[in-house]
DNA sequence: TTGAAAGCGATACCAA
DNA sequence: TTGGTATCGCTTTCAA
């Protein structure tokens, strides 16, 4: 900066100034020491303004996958939102591990994020403690809670895969399984929100319910119903943590020439773009992940430039719809 | 800083050898030390600790997507070389910008990274003077180029495609369609390798190139090919530049009651996890995402530690190879 | 509208 | 092994 003060005939106050308050500076000056910059190729030090400020312009985001589609969404709706704010989003992926999680927030709020984003409501006691003590804006996302840190913007995972069960046994199916795999929280309570639904109908699930500890990836979605199939031929209907394994286990039908929806009934969970295009078309559980990224971003944004104004309301459950398609119901 | 120092009784400067280089402080201190940043929460800042030090222990990441797959396992390879040397890595995603690429690289730069990991060879002039000026190792991956800013991994996306080309051919196709999305550079230098190819062979192309300014979505792979069926009929394979439109250009002939492979060959690009699991397994150009990551955060890694020792081989072409699967080939 | 001085929170160097 | 001092690059009063 003081390179560019000299090249200008300016203190380098007045820098700082052109760049960081254009209009108190007059215009002769600022053509010059914009001039400066450019041919100096001048990049002010964030660290140095951020230490100085007390401004960071960071606000941290806490994702646990980037693998899965699910996070695309969410995440660009969050950047839409900041990035033309001047706020820059650092992202943390923590791959589904509660200790990674930990180390992400105490790394994320070394750099004095002026928020916090996270995914989920299942932070340790001592990231928890972190983020209060941070005294700066947290949102948790993705679920809901009676507890939340701060805001809290989610949807309740036991109601929806009580919902998609609930669906099944609508459409006339009583066998129902559930495939799960990486049993990340929240896909740990669509599961027991599944198995609250069968019990509450009556229904047993000896046998149809299909896990593994494994990250989930298509394939395993086959290995999954194949094993329930074994167990259970009589299963008539699939609910599934999340598309993948419902995609597998559609292919694993196809390769068993077992007729969907008609010998085989298949709905899945965050309805990702290729469930329009499979044959037949995946009925899915489709969630607002772009929604919550969006609210919660503006959210930040509005208590950042409102000084401290909260949102009316602090905690919103955006709910979840289920989009019925070939896999469950033929077209009329 | 100055409460821990306070509360365990000894000046600042200690408190920061007892974090940053324990060694040098004796074990009594140390305890006592360690006693008070824990009860008092402390979290060293990293801006102040970075301006202090002139090492910022960061690293910049930009990815042109987060959308499709082909860039998780990238970012996780990074990521798994430098974290646990204490490198935290800022990521910027670009969504196939070089406007937006411009404007991240400079952002980032403004952290003072200690070196730069950038996806493709097709900055701008400008960014590449940029990071020029930055002074830091610059590694560009996924592609090679003669005119690398500095290291360079990646493969020859336009072989690539003409290998694809020649491995139909091999198998006796002589219509073969190309479908592609969003023309990022490289599958443009795909697209053109294909082209080339047939050139070579004595094919034509008419009608048989199926392409979308949109980001590519399984749907959109249905959409192209369909358009290809109406124009030429006698279309028997499909060389598509990313599984996704293989997928769903597969959807799409089990839609029309087309066998794959006996009326349609279908090889896509990048392997993804996928295409295993297809019914018929999908036939793809697997590329070594991973390895160029690692690769690229080793020799970054090289350098910071080694002072300044760069690899001997400055720049790799990993190339790729084919995956014979079921949708070119019947099973034996 | 511009500049001088103080300080953001930590680290490096030197001295004790 | 510990502490004092200057400094990293910039921004924020305050004064001119």
């Amino acid at each position: 900066m003081a390179d560019v003060a000299a090249r200008a005939g300016v203190s380098p106050v007045t820098v700082s100034r052109a760049i960081r308050h254009p209009e108190m500076v007059s215009d002769a000056l600022r053509a010059r020491i914009d001039a400066a910059v450019h041919t100096l190729n001048y990049i002010p030090n964030h660290l140095a303004s951020a230490l100085a400020s007390t401004r960071t312009h960071i606000v941290g985001v806490v994702v646990p996958s980037l693998t899965n589609g699910v996070f695309d969404d969410y995440l660009g709706a969050i950047q839409d939102v900041l990035n033309p704010a001047g706020i820059q989003v650092l992202v943390s992926n923590v791959r589904y591990s509660e200790i990674e999680e930990e180390r992400a927030i105490q790394t994320l709020l070394g750099y004095h994020p002026e928020a916090m984003i996270l995914a989920g409501v299942d932070q340790t006691e001592r990231s928890r403690q972190m983020l209060r003590n941070a005294g700066v804006p947290v949102v948790q996302t993705m679920d809901v809670t009676d507890t939340p840190i701060d805001l809290n913007i989610g949807l309740d995972h036991a109601a929806a895969g009580a919902a998609a069960v609930r669906y099944l046994y609508d459409l006339g199916h009583r066998r129902i399984a559930h495939l799960t795999a990486r049993a990340d929280p929240r896909a740990r309570r669509r599961h027991a929100g599944y198995q609250r639904a069968m019990d509450e109908l009556g229904l047993s699930t000896k046998g149809l319910v299909g896990a593994s500890p494994r990250p989930s990836d298509v394939a395993m979605g086959g290995e999954l119903f194949a094993r329930i199939v074994a167990a259970v031929p009589e299963v008539t209907a699939v609910f599934t943590c999340n598309d993948d394994l419902a995609l597998g286990t559609l292919f694993e039908c196809q390769r068993r020439g077992m007729r969907v929806p008609d010998e085989l009934a298949i709905i899945g969970f965050n309805d990702l773009d290729y469930c329009v295009a499979a044959v037949p078309p995946l009925t899915s559980v489709s969630t607002e992940r772009q929604q919550m990224g969006t609210w919660a971003a503006q959210a930040i944004l509005d208590i950042i430039r409102g000084s401290g104004r909260r949102p009316r309301q602090p905690q919103i459950d955006v709910g979840f719809s289920i989009k019925a398609r070939g896999s469950t119901v033929r077209a009329a």
